[in-house]
RNA sequence: GCGGGUGUGGCGGAAUUGGUAGACGCGCCGGAUUCAAAAUCCGGUUCUGGUGACAGAGUGUCGGUUCGAGUCCGACCACCCGCACCA
């Protein structure tokens, strides 16, 4: 028997979907739209896994909403902008652009061999001039609207390479190239004000209902709403008027406070450290820490004393000592704090060191006053005031209260709303990103490029062999005339962070080509995005600043109102994970250049393949290039088709669920098309059955289809799987006479469509050649819609559970009444048995689930 | 450190959301076919005891609620993701 040749057609049917322009979405007001995107990819040289896992399932997604009469736009691009390339510039002398193209012509390759359902008409990279240019232009309509600023800010400084560093590239405070220290440095630098949307961010999420839970918690709180009160200290030993201004979001402590405590970046702690070499010490100290909060929160509390005490807002004569500590973020807040360590872990860590007295001041309900003792655990839980003066025993909400309202009257301080979230920093000090449209001049300072300037473009000619920014270095391109004066001045040398441009893809996709950056009629028509899907690792970032870039859009007039959230529903799949290889020189090694094999007592050694040595093993984790952790899908489409890895991925784990790559399986993917290929051949000899004399193979194909359906609506892919598996045995089981058995073989084949499109179109062109009318097409038919009748069932077998363990099964007539079901129940041997004469005490019979007999 | 998540056979996982734990797939064991192999087909496969019907245990750990708990509650343990200049 032949059997099913992936290879020659798979790229048969590409040709065919190609030629009739399946894939091309056209703007029609008179059809339903829907919007499916998956994140797309870094052009980082080739597809891995965990993006044919992504795109497999928006083009499951894709083809099925085609075939439920949806018009359906799936587009894909590139974002291409970022630190890889730049990377490979310097080590291997490339440009950047070059780079970049090169993986994206291979990448592409890649995913068309696929097979995606996609609009590749559509397709861009983020770092296309005609991209970048429009994005410049949405950087000038928001900062006419006040939506960007300048403003100082830290950033990681290698003193080696003069470069800024991502926080990823500081390892152990060090510079990952250099592997000097890395030192803070204050840059004046661009922001986008995403503070000032926080409010309508933060409340806007109870609308994301097809959102997953954990995202739009996780987002709250990454917003960090909170109502607290920010005060003035006076202070002792500083300048006549100084006072030090403090946020706190418990203000019902501050008869708890043992001291004050500033940012080491804080305007006084620089300038005590100017007049003390030990503060400046310690400045400096903090200042190699790192910029990542987890450094700052991990590190160890730490301070250093400054020479003025605060003095407590209601008893003047207490003082709190005043330090420079390491946990104060400047960013948040005013940068200063007062430290109640009673019930502050933070604080009581700091007070112990530091041996400050610890005051309880809250009582958790039911402990006396006296009882309240503070170990090595700060108390945070609710409860009454004490200790506290005119607080005492007030709750602690009515003693929030009871505070704000005497410092709001005695005019040194205001309720204050904070938020977690800080305003975006975008400049990147990069060569390869989206130009800043601004230029410098002596006397008009910063000015926004004219329109007609636009786009500014990259300068091709630069070098990458030299430390710092080439951009810095080309004189010829950073050289213009002030837009407002003539007089010489300076481009901007900063790029944008590419989070920006993947902040409004989806938008451009609606109409790619376009002058300005989108047109009103194809993202009034196309958006919101239906669908959007991708890793859960952007839960946080990326999505939080589309929602942002998409209401500064329609402020700007670049967006419809129904826009201003970009994303209907969201998905968030898994991540895949492979274990890392790192050899003893701490160079990370991929899977390929790794052997690993398993040793008789069942420990895992592997050695590398190119000088036998051997290396660590380290856990599973998300792949990604900086790890080489990276697993190639070439290989397994090239030796089994892109059916079969489609199946192969959609199959097993939960899409939400990290996978662990594993190769084993693939073969069972594979091994199933082939036996319903097998199937497809027998059915093209059967004859087409009636509903009256359908056998229980065509009605389990109907219920299949119910299932199948409704596990695709859900992003249950891997039960769709399942059910297609199990519709598969039961048609292989069913006798080849029974009637209807080839046309379950036409609704399986149709059913696993989505997932293995063009193994089902060469199956549906065998069976469809028989029939006369209806399209040929797969990717052009309806949805199969099982027939009710073929749904209902007439019996039911439920289970019988004496005292809740299962004691055997009844089958019954799905119209028997309760009593008839519990007289079946109690007829039971083994319920005659264990009752033994006995009546029982209760029988609990629960409608078309279970029976218990308690005895 | 803070925020979010996950935990079920040898493995990936299923369980209609409080109602038959282990669907489906992988792997493994046995058999058929074959000169042999590949491919395919049939049967078995949570653990313990028993030839067996069957009995007992069992969803990371400990405790609780319930006629009934993988599912709900409390305390813990382990691992994963994010933490603002990786994308």
């Amino acid at each position: 028997m032949s059997r099913y040749n992936a290879r020659e057609a798979e790229p048969r049917w590409r040709k065919i979907w190609d030629d009739a322009k399946c894939d091309r979405a056209t703007r029609d007001e008179d059809r339903r739209k829907y919007y499916v995107l998956e994140m797309f990819p870094y052009p980082s040289g080739r597809i891995h896994i965990g993006h044919t896992r992504n795109y497999a399932m928006g083009d499951v997604v894709a083809r099925y909403k085609r075939a439920r009469g949806f018009n359906v736009l799936h587009p894909m691009g590139w974002d291409a902008f970022g630190m890889p390339a730049e990377n490979a510039a310097m080590e291997r002398g490339v440009h950047p652009g070059a780079w970049t193209y090169d993986n994206i012509a291979v990448m592409r390759d890649q995913l068309k061999l696929m097979g995606l359902s996609i609009d590749w008409e559509r397709e861009f990279a983020t770092c296309d001039e005609s991209y970048y240019a429009q994005q410049q232009a949405l950087f000038l309509d928001m900062l006419d609207r006040d939506l960007v600023y300048r403003r100082e800010s830290t950033v990681n400084w290698d003193p080696v390479d003069q470069t800024v560093l991502a926080n990823e590239q500081v390892i152990d405070g060090c510079g990952w190239r250099s592997g000097a220290p890395v030192e803070k440095r204050r840059l004046t630098q661009w922001f986008f004000r995403i503070t000032a949307m926080a409010d309508e961010l933060l409340d806007a999420i109870d609308t994301l209902e097809s959102w997953p839970d954990k995202v739009r918690l996780m987002q709250s709180n990454w917003i960090g709403r909170s109502s607290g009160l920010e005060f003035d200290f006076a202070l002792h030993g500083a300048a006549d008027d100084e006072t030090l201004r403090v946020y706190t979001t418990r203000p019902d402590t501050l008869f708890g406070a043992a001291f004050c405590a500033v940012s080491a970046e804080h305007p006084m702690a620089k300038r005590f450290g100017a007049a003390d070499p030990t503060i400046d010490a310690f400045l400096t100290e903090c200042a190699a820490m790192g910029t990542s909060e987890e450094a700052i929160e991990r590190a160890e509390k730490k301070g250093v004393r400054l020479p003025i005490d605060a003095v407590h807002p209601f008893e003047p004569s207490r003082r709190l000592p005043v330090y420079v500590a390491n946990f104060v973020l400047m960013e948040y807040g005013t940068g200063a704090i007062f430290g109640c360590p009673a019930h502050d872990q933070r604080d009581l860590d700091f007070a112990r060191k530091y041996q400050l007295p610890v005051t309880p001041v809250v009582a958790p309900d039911g402990l006396d006053a006296d009882a309240v003792t503070v170990g090595d655990e700060a108390i945070t839980g609710a409860g009454r005031m004490i200790n506290s003066s005119f607080l005492d025993g007030m709750t602690v909400e009515e003693a929030k209260d009871a505070v704000i309202a005497r410092i709001e009257q005695a005019g040194s301080g205001d309720r204050k709303v904070n938020y977690r979230l800080r305003d975006w920093g975008v400049s990147r000090q990069r060569y390869w990103g989206c130009p800043i449209p601004i230029i410098h001049c002596d006397s008009c300072g910063p000015v926004p490029a004219r329109r007609d300037s636009l786009p500014i473009r990259l300068p091709e000619d630069v070098r990458f062999d030299q430390p710092g920014n080439p951009l810095d270095r080309a004189e010829d391109w950073k050289s213009v005339p002030c837009p407002l004066c003539g007089a010489p001045a300076r481009r901007e040398t900063d790029t944008m962070d590419t989070f920006v441009d993947s902040s409004w893809y989806f938008a451009r996709f609606c109409s790619p080509k376009a002058e300005t950056p989108t047109n009103a009629k194809d993202v009034d028509y196309w958006l919101p995005v239906d669908q959007y899907i991708g890793g859960v690792e952007h839960a946080i970032l990326h999505l939080l600043y589309s929602r942002f870039f998409a209401r500064a859009m329609n402020d700007t007039g670049h967006l419809p109102e129904k826009a201003r959230e970009p994303f209907r529903a969201l998905f968030t799949q898994g991540m895949v994970c492979h274990e890392t290889y790192q050899a003893a020189d701490k160079r990370w090694l991929s899977p390929e250049e790794v052997e690993r094999t398993t040793q008789a007592n069942g420990a895992a050694v592997a050695v590398e393949r190119a000088t036998g040595d051997v290396v660590a093993i380290g856990p599973s984790v998300k792949m990604s290039k900086s790890k080489k952790n990276v697993v190639a899908p070439e290989d397994i489409i090239e030796q089994f088709g892109a059916d079969t890895a489609r199946w192969f991925m959609l199959s097993d784990s939960p899409p939400e669920r990290d996978v662990e790559w594993s190769t084993s399986g693939v073969e069972g993917a594979w091994r199933h098309l082939q036996r319903v290929w097998r199937l497809v051949l027998q059915a093209e000899e059967s004859a087409a059955a009636s509903v009256e004399d359908a056998g229980p193979s065509l009605k389990a194909a109907h219920r299949a289809a119910a299932a199948v359906t409704e596990d695709i609506e859900a992003f249950r892919f891997n039960r769709a799987i399942a059910r297609l598996y199990e519709l598969t045995n039961a048609i292989a089981a069913a006798p080849l006479a029974e009637p209807g058995r080839g046309d379950a073989v036409g609704v399986l084949i149709r059913l696993m469509y989505p997932f293995t499109p063009h193994f089902s179109e060469e199956a549906w062109s065998r069976i469809a050649g028989r029939r006369s009318s209806g399209p040929q097409m797969l990717a052009e038919s309806p949805w199969f819609e099982p027939k009710a009748a073929f749904l209902v069932d007439d019996t039911l077998t439920l289970p019988v559970q004496l005292n809740g363990k299962k004691r055997g099964e009844i089958t019954v007539s799905t119209a028997a009444s309760d009593d008839e079901i519990r007289a079946a129940a109690l007829a039971l041997d083994s319920v005659v048995k264990q009752l033994d004469g006995a009546a029982p005490k209760k029988v609990i019979v629960v409608p078309k689930r279970i029976v218990n007999v308690v005895a």
